[in-house]
DNA sequence: CGAGAAGTTGAAGCGTGTCAAATGCAGTGG
DNA sequence: CCACTGCATTTGACACGCTTCAACTTCTCG
């Protein structure tokens, strides 16, 4: 409901893997009752705060309102084509592409929820962080975070993030917000620039 | 039904990232009249058969048999949990570590359908498709299939692999397949060795 | 004010990519 | 049946992006 909060797997030899992010209105896990055993964890990354939902509540309330069944089929689609757009990230791109990518899907999902206004955003992560995320090493992604801040395309800094030429970034990374398949309130995704 | 075919997505300049593997029995896609518009692509690897079902006589099969429900829920959960493993695979591993999970999870797969005997299993992939499946070049993923060969892991050729000893790949590959939540007939996943 | 975490910088090393070319292999047409 | 063709595999040499290591600095917070 609030906060931020990661997917994560740790390797044998203390390896990080960030699988995903989880913003504030994410769904973590519909499943729980039937898998029994999560493969990977999931930890805060901010105070946040969570809601559990029972079976027995959800399934009544889908049964009442059909559109809720619906939405959230939708977002299992969605939850699905971020990983796989992961997987592009870490397999194809460069650490330029890949950290620029990957803020703007949260830019752009943090867009969709409300929480970003004037093309400003918070960003609680740390630099170590990005680089589990990424498959980068911190190091690097401290000095790619300086070329993205010298080419213009962010500022960053103080846990928040700024835009200024959305386009801009997006095209650097090879970002198209069409997987999110994301509606904006009041506007178009192209209204991005 | 039958064949392998790959999910994929081409970049702008032309690299190519394989997303996923589909074998036998797997699912597609099962929103395609909620989502429109797949945001990748999905090809053959050799000649397969495939069947299309209408959403209207899933479930009417749905509801006469409630365990279906079940098993696609179940299915997702896997895909999910496999993607959210490719994730880690191309963001902490060595390529080395790469190519053996890789191959690991195929050989369990396969196996869970029936389709590995005496340690051996077709393998109809080029080395093209392993590099753009584990994000290495072709020719960094023959390397890799001679070292994994030397240290006899694999027996690669001809399109068929065989793995001698099933732990000792799993254990270089660090692979674990507990995430697949496959069960296996008539024996445990702990006598693969 | 102190201490630990986060961020920054420089130098050196290595894993993997790129380029170029040779070899092997399967399908095709004459 | 064989020469031809094109794709897959293999090999070697070299380049480079990113990692590692080792400081140092700057923040944050009790």
């Amino acid at each position: 409901m609030a906060g931020w909060t990661c997917r994560y797997k740790l390797l044998a030899d203390g390896r990080r893997q960030i699988i995903s992010f989880l913003l504030p209105g994410d769904v973590c896990e519909l499943y729980v009752d039937i898998i029994h055993e999560l493969d990977h964890s999931v930890a805060a990354l901010t105070p946040a705060s969570v809601a559990r939902i029972s079976s027995a509540s959800l399934n009544s309330a889908m049964g009442q309102h059909p559109r809720l069944a619906q939405a959230l089929i939708w977002e299992r689609i969605v939850t699905a084509a971020i990983q796989r757009e992961w997987t592009i990230n870490l397999g194809q791109r460069s650490a330029f592409e890949r950290v620029a990518h990957l803020l703007c899907e949260l830019f752009v999902r943090l867009r969709g929820i409300g929480l970003v206004q004037n093309r400003r955003c918070e960003l609680p992560l740390t630099q170590t962080d990005l680089a589990d995320a990424t498959g980068l090493s911190a190091i690097h992604i401290n000095r790619t975070l300086q070329e993205l801040r010298r080419q213009d395309l962010i500022t960053l800094g103080g846990k928040e993030l700024y835009i200024p030429k959305f386009k801009s970034l997006a095209d650097a990374a090879g970002f198209n917000d069409k997987y999110l398949h994301i509606k904006y309130p009041n506007d178009e995704s192209s209204n991005l620039r």
